[in-house]
DNA sequence: TGTACATCAGTGAACGCGCGTTCACTGATGTAC
DNA sequence: TGTACATCAGTGAACGCGCGTTCACTGATGTAC
């Protein structure tokens, strides 16, 4: 069958975001791609026609995941300063759904030992995330917007790893609470704290 | 040929120990039971004498390469406090020796889509963890602890996710400063920061 | 003390299976005449 | 306008390979006589 113009472009584009979901809900290794296209309505075979090999799947699928991520942390931001930002991160909701969340906190570990462009791809992203954060951050807390997000990415894989929703709340709570004193402006009286007995 | 007494009980350690090791440097998925075997100095056959399955030598790993980091975690805390554990944990040495360092920064979102009992399993060691910081901060702080490790963790993953070591020390300086804030004391003068512009 | 035997940690061939990748093919459609 | 043909997105069988797991076997040693 022949298809419409732009078909190919849409197909493609829906194997990326049936990828970006399911690489990040069950690991990039445990995704094969006969099951993923299947996923996608296609057969496996037509899979080379859009890419070259997985790993430049892979590479097109994380950085799309993040993308979404960017997006949709920049609108809270924009609504609601980085106090939404922190809340939307560090919500039930999102440590429910890995699978449509930051593909930082389901991938980053396994995204280290993938090939140095694929790596890079994702570290641009990255970038760009921590960029967001540092613009929403008192002045002169520039460098502290790697350190929160990490907050964020770390406390999100503890609460996921947590054997029950309850304990996994409280883990929330604490990354929010700790999110916001990083976020807030030091006090002039904070500067030098006294060293604890 | 029959072995000394004791000898199995050592060939099994020595299984957990590579299994440890090279399950935190390249994943758990990524490394089979036969090379595993191969690195101990064993053949495949043998494994199953040792373990019922694979799954079973994964939780033993990940158990025991967490206890290893909370014992060296927990006296470096012994000798100088939050700060030195802080100080190690965010180390360019950890940051670059994931197959010797923390189980929770390699693993902890491949083992969240493992089975409940490797999960839970792992889960405790991570709360004897987020426990000996706990023990470590001023009192109050308690329920900062998850957080402050949420944060290492995170850190450390976006410091080997960077593209050049110059970029990846900025960041575990950014998360060494951010973590030492969240272990200081919180001063009265702090406690209710004026809302941002 | 010397010999026959039981033990059992470790060996290595074999199992079915799913992986990533290749390739000859299909067949509906757009284009040329 | 009607027919023949070229295009090419998608199909599905096949490739070699490594996976986790099973099992009949080996052979050095401890034990029984």
């Amino acid at each position: 069958m022949r298809y419409a113009k732009g078909q190919k472009d849409a197909t493609r584009q829906r194997i990326v975001e049936t990828a970006a979901r399911r690489f990040r809900g069950e690991g990039i290794a445990a995704v094969g791609v006969a099951s993923l296209m299947a996923d996608a309505g296609l057969t496996h075979g037509g899979f080379y026609a859009h890419f070259p090999s997985k790993e430049d799947l892979v590479r097109d699928a994380a950085a799309e995941s993040l993308e979404c991520t960017l997006a949709l942390l920049a609108s809270e931001a924009e609504a609601g300063g980085i106090d939404a930002l922190i809340t939307a991160y560090l919500s039930p909701g999102h440590r429910d759904h890995p699978e449509a969340g930051c593909a930082i906190a389901c991938l980053a570990a396994e995204l280290t030992r993938h090939p140095a462009p694929t790596r890079k791809a994702f570290a641009g992203k990255v970038n760009g995330l921590t960029a967001l954060i540092a613009r929403h951050l008192p002045s002169g807390h520039g460098p502290a917007a790697a350190a929160l997000l990490g907050l964020m990415v770390g406390t999100l894989q503890l609460a996921r790893l947590a054997p029950d929703a309850e304990q996994a709340d409280l883990i929330l709570k604490a990354g929010r609470d700790a999110a916001r004193r990083l976020a807030a402006p030091i006090p002039p009286c904070n500067r030098r704290p006294e060293p604890r007995p």
